[in-house]
DNA sequence: CGTGAGCTTGACTTGTTTCAACCAACGTGG
DNA sequence: CCACGTTGGTTGAAACAAGTCAAGCTCACG
């Protein structure tokens, strides 16, 4: 299975900011989303563990996901590191990047990354003239407010077979909108170290969990893909306990 | 010292979101500010402990406290509790509220909370014919999603003494933002279980922790007033360690 | 063939929680 | 006036979840 990549129209459908990538070269999605306005986007590709853009950095663009995993990272001055979010195909690097040029974490490619950015000037003014867009935007950002409450959330409260199962199940329903799953299997390229980031523990401590979930025959992880096997029983560790 | 109050002039230089509440009855500041158009906002008063608004609640109106202090939470079937910010004068209840009317969390007066609200139609139809609103609101917006960011960088990867050396710390300087620190010294009506709720931490470890930061003559605790009397020394805990 | 990245496992340590008891302040109602 | 429950804070002992350290394994890569 390699469907890292993305379905174009389905995506558009599922997950508003797509459409930015589609605007251009394919005339049924770009009627719709009238986003064909905008010039053609420039167009970038970066290997494994490089930087899309790092903490500070001013960028007078707006970057999306068209292939891909990437990161949001912050990384405290003695390493110390925390994910703030993944980013799927579709995704915007960051919402708040439509206001604001200077990004406040860095964001690093997990597999190979295709990406297309837009000029954030021309995105604004944009946004101004078309409603529409506008309030597809907002919804995109205010999505991207719920998740890191919810991160917020799972960090202070819950314990680490929770964030970790709640962590596979959230990865698995941004999937499936996308058309990513197939019989509850999907691509999975995380490292366990992306996962101990993600969820705020060690790298070892999440092996250990992991193992315990596979014994319990919840998962099924191999060859940088996931089985959920046991969706009730992944379902009931990560809402309550 | 009995500053839980605000200072208009300098409330509104500080604190985009807080011209809505001096749009009306002070003259110099609803020039600047442009927001005239709006109808006079309703007044609340509510109690502590009391509800603002709750989880999955619909609004129609976004609420901005006036005075006092509130903290939106969020709580999981079984008990436990987050706080994901804490709410002090001027500012906005939730950004998210001028796009999306169900509020996520639900946020409870921590003092006696007199809040204003505004219907959210209005507000968003002045956001687009104003410009400048639209962009200090934007500013709220944006400051409003880094400080859950940071937030789940210090729950995801911060000791206890970190995140609550950091608690105080960012509330001092919100307060200072807002003159309502003098001398080191600020109001502090939070409980022990406000901080442990806001940090991930138990109440218990709270005290633990805090009985520890006044034995070394960081900070001092009384009467609902918290001053902080090792400023350097309490900073090296909360950045490093 | 060596090197480095990634994963697993076990033994041990530590930070935080849990449980429990106790105290102080406060309001309420008899 | 006292008795009482409630809320908030403190402290210590024991339990536990997660971290640290260490060793050994596989695999890919040059």
């Amino acid at each position: 299975m390699q469907i890292r990549s993305f379905d174009e129209g389905t995506l558009c459908a599922a997950c508003p900011a797509f459409e930015f990538n589609v605007c251009r070269g394919v005339g049924q999605v770009a009627k719709e989303c009238s986003l064909t306005a905008l010039p053609q986007p420039s167009e970038h590709t970066i290997l494994p563990r490089r930087l899309i853009c790092r903490e500070c950095d001013l960028l007078e663009v707006i970057p999306i996901i068209c292939h891909g995993w990437a990161a949001s990272t912050v990384t405290l001055s003695d390493g110390r590191r925390q994910i703030l979010s993944f980013l799927l195909p579709g995704d915007v690097v960051s919402a708040v990047l439509i206001f604001e040029p200077v990004i406040q974490c860095s964001v690093e490619a997990i597999t190979e990354v295709n990406y297309r950015t837009f000029k954030r000037t021309e995105v604004k003014a944009l946004l101004f003239k078309n409603p529409d867009l506008f309030s597809k935007l907002s919804r995109v950002w205010i999505e991207e407010k719920a998740r890191v409450d919810q991160l917020a959330v799972d960090l202070g409260r819950r314990a680490a077979d929770e964030r970790i199962a709640r962590l596979i199940l959230n990865l698995s329903d941004r999937l499936a909108r996308r058309s990513l799953v197939r019989d509850q299997m999907m691509d999975f390229p995380l490292r366990q170290h992306h996962i101990a980031d993600a969820t705020g523990l060690t790298v070892v401590h999440v092996s250990k969990v992991l193992s315990e979930f596979r014994r319990a025959g919840l998962v099924e992880i191999n060859e940088r893909s996931l089985t959920i096997s046991d969706l009730t029983g992944l379902r009931c560790i990560a809402n309550m306990r």
